[in-house]
DNA sequence: CGCGGCCGTGTTGTGCACAACCGCCAACTC
DNA sequence: GAGTTGGCGGTTGTGCACAACACGGCCGCG
């Protein structure tokens, strides 16, 4: 992953701070109430504290850290418990991406959606947390794609990101291979309806997932 | 106003200078594609750019300004044809809120409901579009109140404000006096609503007119 | 007259030093 | 011994000076 691009334009360096700094949280090589260091984190991607500051702002705006004068910057915590109204809204935004200005289908998106199934059935051959959620991740931003309405894509990514946690925070009260197989179920239900280029039912699958995978969560 | 706390908390000025700007720009005291100085800026709020900085960052984050190295912060123009997508998010999240953890309807909320009816009136006889513009502000945040979501009420309070700007620059094109008489209507039927304890009524009555007002624009 | 390069001016981005602040611990007082 | 207070180390917030950059006007040249 060696840029070729030699000089960096100012607003890439911050949304490649800002996405390095929220997959770390999301993954949890940041736990939730560990402290990070404006000083250290500058040190590690080579600039000064200023622009750092301007990643973690945005950061702190989406309300995956929190900062304390004097104290640190702390990554927010988050359980199910709070996040339940979350994740209705997901639910239903979820809903909302098949009728509201579907992509038209292309081979092209056909041919990913069985990527995607390909990668879930490695996936269920050698079960991994991290590796999970690192595809879950990318599936995500795939749905999101789906929609050409702009705003629905970033309020979509917002409140994602705002939960993606819980799963990975819960899995060792879960099964994985259970998981990894419901997935994988996920997967190529969701590959068959974009087959028969039908987004609605893709997107209803999906909710339908979000609402069984909280349910999984709660119980 | 004068505030009786003297000293000021870091966060509280930031929303403090936050909130000032977004009020400005929704209510084009800051016309779209006119330019921001920071240091005028900064030395009318008595601080430095840094602070400033922040708040424009976060302002920039919501879609309300640009930034360009070299050239300066730009209030970003909106219109109704890239707007059309937001605006159909905006009326699907105002059905939401009906369905999605409404509040309990006590006597301050009616109360408050027929507020803004009275409100309505007064401004029926004396037609004012940025007073208009105002009330209106104030009652969407009545309507984000009447939802226990969380995430519901900061989804639609971005959204709303990235999109409250078009209807100020299309009243040259409407009739004003048209317009208050059909948003007091709105006031009455949602109080009507709300004195029955029907918040999903309140909410597809939101859900409506958000959708006319859409087609008043268009048309 | 047209045009191309140069420079001046104004803007945002960055780095750095210092101020403001919090939490902890030890010393002190009663 | 319990409570209090002062200081110390470390963190984020702020201010300022300078770098990087874009735009427009100006001058020289063809």
């Amino acid at each position: 992953m060696s840029d070729g691009s030699q000089t960096e334009d100012a607003r890439a360096r911050l949304t490649r701070l800002h996405d390095t700094l929220r997959s770390r949280i999301c993954l949890l090589d940041y736990a939730p109430g560990s402290r990070l260091s404006e000083e250290t984190l500058a040190a590690e991607f080579g600039t000064s504290r200023t622009p750092l500051r301007r990643a973690l702002a945005r950061l702190e705006d989406e309300g995956l850290i929190q900062t304390q004068h004097g104290v640190g910057t702390i990554v927010t915590d988050v359980d199910l418990a709070e996040m339940g109204r979350t994740y209705e809204l997901r639910r239903e935004l979820a809903g909302l991406a098949g009728r509201l200005s579907p992509v038209e289908v292309t081979p092209d998106i056909v041919a990913k959606a069985r990527e995607f199934v390909a990668c879930g059935r490695q996936l269920a051959s050698r079960p991994d947390a991290r590796e999970f959620a690192r595809v879950n991740m990318d599936f995500f931003h795939f749905g999101a794609s789906l929609t050409q309405n702009e705003a629905l894509r970033e309020t979509s990514e917002r409140l994602y990101y705002r939960t993606a946690r819980i799963w990975l925070k819960s899995i060792s009260r879960l099964d994985l291979s259970d998981e990894v197989r419901i997935f994988l179920s996920e997967l190529e239900q969701t590959a068959a309806a974009i087959e028969g280029h039908d987004l609605l039912a893709a997107a209803l699958i999906r909710q339908a997932h979000i609402s069984m995978c909280e349910a999984r969560l709660t119980g």
